[in-house]
RNA sequence: GCCUCAGUAGCUCAGCUGGAUAGAGCACCGGACUUCUAAUCCGAUGGUCGCAGGUUCGAAUCCUGCCUGGGGCACCA
């Protein structure tokens, strides 16, 4: 029985109690919850549902309890319900009961742990868009592995999501960036407010490769930009499939622009009367929808701010159909987040409609000292600097196990150690530890067949194994709804924690050397592919590689 | 000054949409490999959940104020 329909049971039992007593029904909740205590003797499952109810029914929630507990103990598949505390219902199932989740697992396999709790969501994530001026640094590295394991999780969750990327390759800072490897190309210094490091020179070289007369084109300046972008653009391209971050839109701001969206997008706030002019600015009123200020749109020396095309970008995505826009931020834009959602209120649309995410920095250590240069850039540490450091698992494993709203120090050391103080390797080893112990047992001559008994995954550890393996799909579920992608890391690492347990505890899925299978090392075996599957489908939601061995 | 994130074991952090005796890894101490991967496991030690109030049957969790640290407050991008 998954916790799930035990909920159900519970759900059920409390409304048949409800009615025993002769109370008020409506103060019930639609859906509810068990969750697995910590301590066993509080039985498999423990609900709190009377404890919520009792108040707002008018009783006392140790006899309503009594009376649900009642009800729920001749529900199939449940062993014992104890009452405890002030009102707490404790649950044992039925070995066979708790047991059958593995054959569901199986019988799952990848899909295992997709939910329907984002079913009919149509959104749209946006995050790292750095701007193409430059390598993706640390902050844009935790991004990419933060959004698309967020992605893969809203996914899972049913959600139809759409990946993007911002390229910011309009304004000024393009302008320094053509003009710096112009500056290069010839031998010249870099100019005021340029940019440097060795890429700058590397894309330079490569512009001039690329076009040999580039030098001596009509307008050099233009050739430099429009090449140097596109190279820049095509490394950080690279880079993030290098990453295993998949983008399905690059989307350009210039495009925003050349398509005459930004008139279209300031005529439209217009119209809404959210529009004034002043100081020979053109001004967005977004002190009406909560901003600390108003902002320009366009300056009085006539040029579009970098505002303007937020603008126009959010009605772009609005206008594909985008109900729910989510974007990722860094904590240094979240300066941003008012004038975004003001904007979001202009247009009309509904508070919850943009999300916005934001995530604290990283700081990379090596020997308990932060790492402050990067080989290529020069300035700041890159992307490629952190893979380089520690490798892609290790690094996208590092960055999705804690919540984005801590910072968090990268320590080199620790993510390159291979034992069970670095987690990556804690939660890689207990699924190749997984598979090396499925291909004993298979050598020995068991085999999944046409089932087993479930009511022999009886021990202890075997009835905690089967708990954790049971809650995936619901911590999926609660990754997708609070965006929250390091819960998968959190629940991998206790899985391995079970799953390590077990299989220390003697209880053996393979049979020894001479000896014939049984009916427990089948069902062990069930419990083991179940236990390999769900490593696989958490740690791939994190697109973290799980090694068949190590 | 205002906004925002954080403050939980010696260290790094979970837990925070209110629930039972606050958890994990590391570090330290003591154990377990003729047996499916010891890159592992078991046990012991370790806590005024930053401080002070409040809300209630119940607060690490919610509210208010304060303290400390990170980040941010452009007609820049």
């Amino acid at each position: 029985m998954t916790p799930e329909t035990l909920a159900e049971k519970v759900l059920s039992a409390t409304r048949a109690a409800f009615e025993a007593l002769g109370l008020d029904g409506a103060v019930l909740p639609s859906r509810t919850a068990v969750e697995r205590p910590r301590d066993p003797k509080h039985g498999d499952y423990a609900s709190n549902i009377a404890l919520q109810t009792a108040k707002k029914a008018g009783t006392n929630p140790r006899a309503l309890a009594e009376q649900i507990a009642g009800i729920l103990a001749a529900a199939d598949g449940v062993a014992k319900v104890d009452i405890a505390g002030p009102g707490f219902l404790n649950i044992t199932l039925d070995a066979a009961a708790a047991g059958e989740i593995a054959g569901k697992i199986v019988a799952a396999g990848p899909s295992y742990g997709t939910n329907g709790s984002m079913e009919g969501v149509y959104a749209n994530l946006e995050f790292v868009s750095a701007n193409p001026t430059g390598p993706i640094h640390a902050g844009g590295t935790r991004w990419a592995a933060l959004g698309d394991a967020l992605a893969r999780i809203m996914r899972a969750s049913g959600a139809k999501l759409t990946t993007e990327y911002y390229v910011n390759d309009a304004g000024a800072q393009i302008d320094h960036f053509a003009s710096s490897l112009l500056a290069r190309a010839k031998g010249e210094p870099t100019p005021e407010n340029g940019y440097v490091g060795a890429y700058i020179d590397e894309i330079a070289a490569d512009v001039l490769k690329r076009r040999p007369d580039a030098l001596d084109a009509p307008e050099p300046l233009e050739v430099f930009r429009t090449v140097g972008l596109e190279l820049m653009l095509d490394d950080i391209k690279g880079t993030l499939a290098d990453f295993g971050t998949h983008f399905d839109v690059f989307f350009s701001e210039n495009d925003l622009h050349q398509r005459g969206e930004l008139d279209a997008a300031v005529q439209r706030l217009s119209e809404l009367g959210h529009v004034y002019e002043a100081d020979g600015a053109v001004w967005l009123r977004t002190t009406d929808f909560g901003d600390d200020k108003d902002r320009v749109l366009k300056s009085s020396k006539g040029a579009w701010t970098y505002f303007a095309a937020d603008c126009a970008y959010y009605l772009d995505k609005r206008e594909r159909g985008f109900e729910k826009l989510v974007l990722m931020l860094g904590a240094d834009h979240h300066g941003y987040v008012g004038r975004m959602q003001a904007i979001s209120r202009a247009f009309g649309d509904e508070p919850g409609t943009l999300e916005i995410l934001i995530g604290q920095f990283v700081n990379l250590l090596s020997n308990g000292e932060p790492v402050r240069l990067s080989k290529r850039a020069g300035t700041i540490i890159t992307l490629n600097d952190v893979v380089e450091a520690v490798g892609v698992d290790a690094a996208r494993y590092a960055l999705t196990r804690y919540s984005a709203d801590s910072a968090i120090d990268l320590d080199i050391d620790l993510w390159t150690k291979h034992g069970n103080e670095n987690p990556v390797y804690y939660v890689q080893y207990a699924h190749s530890r997984t598979n090396g112990i499925i291909r004993t047992a298979t050598e020995r001559g068991v085999a999944l067949g046409d089932g087993y008994d479930a009511s022999l995954l009886s021990h202890p550890l075997e009835t905690e194994l089967l708990k954790v393996l049971a809650e995936f799909p619901a911590v999926v579920a609660t990754a997708a709804e609070l965006r929250e992608p390091h819960r998968i890391a959190r629940y991998a690492e206790e899985l391995a924690g079970a799953w390590h347990r077990f299989q220390s505890s003697g209880c053996r899925v393979a049979p020894g050397h001479d000896e014939d299978p049984t009916p427990v090392n089948v069902a062990r075996l069930w419990l083991a592919t179940a236990s390999r599957i769900v490593f696989a489908n958490a740690l791939g939601l994190l697109g973290v590689s799980a090694p068949e061995r190590m």
